[in-house]
DNA sequence: GAGTGGTCTAGACCACTTT
DNA sequence: AAGTGGTCTAGACCACTCG
């Protein structure tokens, strides 16, 4: 903290650089869970920046969830580990990979067909658009874990089949390939039973208990570019989450 | 908006009386989803206030998961309707209130007991400590929607049984009548099956897809107070999820 | 009483989006 | 160019906790 050299002309928020030190400073163990971190009035004058740019680093960990605020008190370091993250946009390959698992892919299928009522509705395109469409078994570490079903506007990236290894992560070839950074979604959890043709293909009985996610995804300015609509095993998929107090301000997250 | 009178003496922050204000105009359908809400500018200019106060009540909205702000247009308000909070502690009461469903239960049975292995590791307990159990059917609306089984150690409130109409809020017992204020929780979700009682319990066949909660709540300071384990219908029940990009500031809520 | 976080003000400059 | 949110400053008063 004593060693922290601010880049007052960065593009980097000087709030998010002082976040990011105290960050480190937690993850090495040099601040404990349990201990105070820096108090606002401390972070300011030592740093020389505003009351208000401290504070901001500070409630930004609070909205990660690796520290917590009581008034009069200070803020500390919170005792639970987990940074990994229900609430933020995650493939499943990168969800995979900070588990420390292999992720990887089987193709079902993948075409370009007319976009369904219910995709249609989901990403705000006409009856008529064509979609393509990419069904996945995704399989973490040699096991089978669920059954995805990816729709995206066939406009949006008119050549993805042929660029797109299907083996590989969707994401990193949006982002990539086409300029498509995901940076929301909305998603719906519901408890099912898996079907027949779901069963033979994670190797499970039919009426197992499974996981269906619908997500939509967005990229910066709100235009959805991804309907995904997947069944997860129930056996082998657990979601975490850390909750927070009430909400006139920031909250944390968990992961699984 | 225009008619919004503040009370600057008043102990509730001006931001959320704003907050509250907004937020009135979205749940009565004054402000329409995807439509923009005023602007910090105009909020501060109309009400009066500086411009980091309008902020902070826009700013409330987005973490509600009620609204979303895009840097250079404005802050909409989202498309999601549901207000509650898959990130905020809350309790099965304060949740279907908020929805606008009228909760209640049916106790099962509540009785001092030994802790168990797995609610001696959650609570921190030593195994030979006491808990006391409740089983609670959770009712919405006269429709049964879950089985819920709470433990709380016993030294933390031994006449907890002779208090406690379980009909009602626990949490709100444990707030007025023991300062035992819930701040944050960790809660894992499974998918199952309903077993034979669960079924019987909740009027649905032995066999269909619930979700399984698995809670453990926490005061301030980190000490756990309360392990929930809980079943809940899969035909009734959704958990909606909003995930923003990585993590610097705010995000917001989905609900169910 | 000293230290802490919670709220609030009245400005400022910037980057971004839209017209 | 005008409007928007994002960041930042340098103060202020308050309620709360603790010694």
């Amino acid at each position: 903290m004593e060693s922290l050299n601010l880049d007052r002309h960065s593009v980097v928020p000087l709030y998010f650089q002082i976040q990011q030190h105290l960050l480190q400073d937690i993850r090495s163990g040099r601040l404990k869970a349990g201990k105070p971190l820096p108090s606002e009035e401390v972070i300011s004058k030592r740093l020389r920046v505003s009351r208000m740019t401290a504070r901001q680093a500070l409630k930004s960990l609070c909205s990660l969830g690796v520290a917590y605020s009581q008034r009069g008190k200070g803020t500390f370091v919170s005792e639970i580990k987990l940074e990994k993250n229900f609430r933020q946009v995650q493939s499943f390959t990168e969800e995979m990979e900070a588990r420390g698992s292999r992720p990887h892919s089987k193709l079902i299928s993948s075409e370009v067909v007319p976009v369904g009522e219910e995709a249609a509705l989901a990403l705000r395109l006409p009856p008529e658009e064509k979609v393509i469409r990419i069904r996945r078994v995704r399989v973490a570490d040699a096991l089978p874990m669920g059954v995805e079903t990816t729709c995206l506007p066939q406009p949006l990236c008119p050549d993805l089949l042929d660029k797109f290894d299907p083996r590989t992560s969707l994401y990193r070839t949006l982002s990539q390939g086409y300029g498509i950074h995901i940076v929301q979604a909305d998603e719906v959890v519901e408890a099912g039973l898996a079907n027949s043709e779901e069963a033979r293909l994670l190797g499970i009985s039919k009426g197992s208990p499974v996981f269906l996610f619908t997500r939509t995804s967005y990229v910066q300015g709100g235009q959805a570019v991804e309907y995904v609509k997947s069944t997860f095993r129930g056996d082998r998929y657990k979601i975490t989450n850390r909750l927070g107090q009430s909400g006139n301000d920031n909250s944390s997250g968990g992961g699984m």
